[in-house]
DNA sequence: CACAAAAATGAATCTATGGTAATAAATTAA
DNA sequence: TTAATTTATTACCATAGATTCATTTTTGTG
């Protein structure tokens, strides 16, 4: 069973000698509660396919200070999307929050893919549409947004699995400390 | 002349054939000073690349605040990516900080483009994933830095036209007041 | 279960940045 | 050039959220 598979047959037509192709290429993995996925210092480019459980990404600061880029459940993506796609080194770091199992593809093999399989090329130029509408949508929140208000638009945002995230790494998420998150959501049990 | 199919030609080949038809659908027009280019109310879905001049796009808040999302100059593309590649209705503006010469490319267009030749649906995927890790990098700043070294950060990314921006505009996009930038700026002086 | 460790909450300051308002400087228009 | 308008600066007070530190609650483990 391969839910990376399925979830780009959902979108493109695969035969069967792409899907042998892919299936040599893509790694699988699992990985139990709090596992790092990918370390800061690793210089890996690799995309990684959530199949099932809930991921973190984040950066931390040199006196230790985490800040959460972005969660991911099923079917999501996350990746280090600057050492990715730009030289800036970073140093972000993916953690499993829950047990998890994930797909891993190579960032040379996907390369190959697209070169290979246009197909597989408008289908990310889609995706990536879609993160930068999203990206944007965050970098607006961020600017506009009282550390409340930030809040309600999470709860929306991350309904499905808000639940599974400790608030200390939402708050870290939404640019607060988790003393300011609790005294929201104390609040927010008064009214 | 036009800037856009030079872009281009920088990075995929074109034949005759594909630049008479670009030719077709590229719409260049001028602005001066202060001009609208796309106003929040508009449905459009338009790419703009920018052949001179500098542009800004910002949201508005129904209070009359404005927020900066991004500023161009030459060879740099803006647009209002949330209206693009999602359904989120925005209202994003883009204006004309100087005058400028712009080129206008319809989503349709563009989506057609794709379809019918591939490498620019390489190029655009490549463009994107460029812009992604770039946005992403701003997403950290807004989490991580001070407004003093937020500013530091704008310095160094936007040192090119640094210059042209007004302060206020540059307080819009760190995400903070004219007063507490031109704070800042006087503790520099005196440093 | 019981203990240890991690996470969440709470309360008391502190501080960076916001808001307001007045003035000065710069830009634009006449 | 001058007047009008826009932008930048300054100062003073207000406040959201940070910091610090203590306490409680939850979670994980032998």
């Amino acid at each position: 069973m391969n839910e990376l598979l399925d979830y780009f047959k959902q979108t493109i037509s695969i035969s069967s000698e792409i899907e042998n192709k892919l299936s040599e290429v893509i790694k699988e993995k699992t990985f139990v509660k709090g596992e790092i996925i990918l370390s800061d210092n690793s210089i890996k480019k690799e995309h990684i396919f959530v199949a099932s459980g809930c991921l973190r990404s984040f950066y931390k600061t040199e006196n230790g200070k985490e800040y959460t880029i972005q969660f991911a459940i099923n079917n999501w993506w996350i990746s280090d999307y600057m050492t990715l796609y730009s030289d800036a080194k970073s140093s972000i770091s993916i953690e499993s929050l829950t047990p998890s199992k994930v797909f891993i593809l190579d960032k040379n093999n996907v390369d190959k893919l697209y070169k290979e399989h246009p197909a597989f090329e408008a289908f990310q130029r889609k995706n990536f549409e879609k993160r930068i509408a999203i990206l944007q949508k965050r970098i607006l929140s961020l600017l506009t947004l009282s550390a409340s208000e930030k809040y309600d638009q999470f709860l929306k945002d991350y309904s499905d699995f808000e639940k599974i995230i400790p608030n200390y790494q939402i708050a870290s998420y939404l640019g607060i400390t988790p003393q300011s998150l609790s005294r929201i959501r104390k609040e927010r049990i008064r009214n």
